[in-house]
DNA sequence: GTGGCTGCAAACATTTTGCATAACT
DNA sequence: AGTTATGCAAAATGTTTGCAGCCAC
């Protein structure tokens, strides 16, 4: 079992509504990074069309859980959408294929640990993305 | 003489314009992290007003020419401006009193060579953003 | 003199909000 | 039943763009 949504929504005092479980199932089965607006999209196709405020709305309070988290993964563009896992803080964007991979955190725990040693600064988040270009799209490019 | 910016300019076939000079003669002396407005609102007090879309495309250009950066600091917040120097990607921003801090890349070239060598994955641009407390803010904080 | 640049205002995109209705508890 | 959440539409925010006149070249 992955996370009882609902569970979660009621143990903080927030009631259990189809939108905010389907929010999170688009986030969860989508298993990639999306916009507020292609969530409303992917929902818009199904049984009750959810409206895209009510998809912000959704997403803040499962942000507020820390369900779901938000990230840039481009420079003007909206923001993206995932599920929260607490050890990936580490976005590797391929700027050829659009292609996003997460990494897990020895390198964030490096950098938790420098700065608290060497800088008395106590870390609570920390965002690392990585631009640049995946091993298939180089294969592709390069010729040898 | 830190960047001849007029000469960067002419050297691209940009023309050497007042507001190109003055915004980024703003973002030298500020010595901070500004938003487009709050550029702005520095040159309006000026001698001569520059609009708000003029900083943007200002900003746009030497961006081009890699003189200027932008980060997203906060999450729902503006685009941040600063000069771009070519080492400092980046940022501890402590979350109590707002103060920006820019780290040298030691820890960058880690992830570089981490990515490069197990993951074939050819690094372009690396943004490190930490939020956290400073040792300053945690001394008030702190009893002991 | 010419073409790129600026200012202005209007358009755009994303996100937030007010209010009446509907739904969870 | 009581309140909180939703839908709709309108507002707020940050950023981009069209166009006429201006300025660097």
């Amino acid at each position: 079992m992955p996370t009882d949504v609902a569970a979660r929504l009621r143990a903080q005092g927030y009631r259990v509504t189809e939108p905010r479980l389907r929010v999170y199932e688009v986030l969860r089965t989508a298993d990639g990074h999306l916009t507020a607006d292609e969530i409303a999209d992917a929902l818009a196709h199904g049984a009750e069309p959810t409206t895209l405020s009510s998809v912000y709305r959704a997403l803040a309070v499962l942000d507020e859980l820390e369900l779901v988290r938000s990230s840039r993964l481009t420079d003007g563009d909206a923001s993206h959408w995932e599920l929260a896992h607490p050890d990936e803080h580490f976005h590797v964007v391929c700027t050829s294929c659009g292609d996003v991979d997460h990494h897990r955190g020895s390198l964030v725990s490096v950098i938790e640990d420098h700065l608290r040693d060497g800088h008395r600064f106590e870390p609570e988040e920390i965002t690392v993305l990585v631009r640049g270009t995946c091993a298939r799209c180089r294969g592709v490019a390069d010729s040898a």
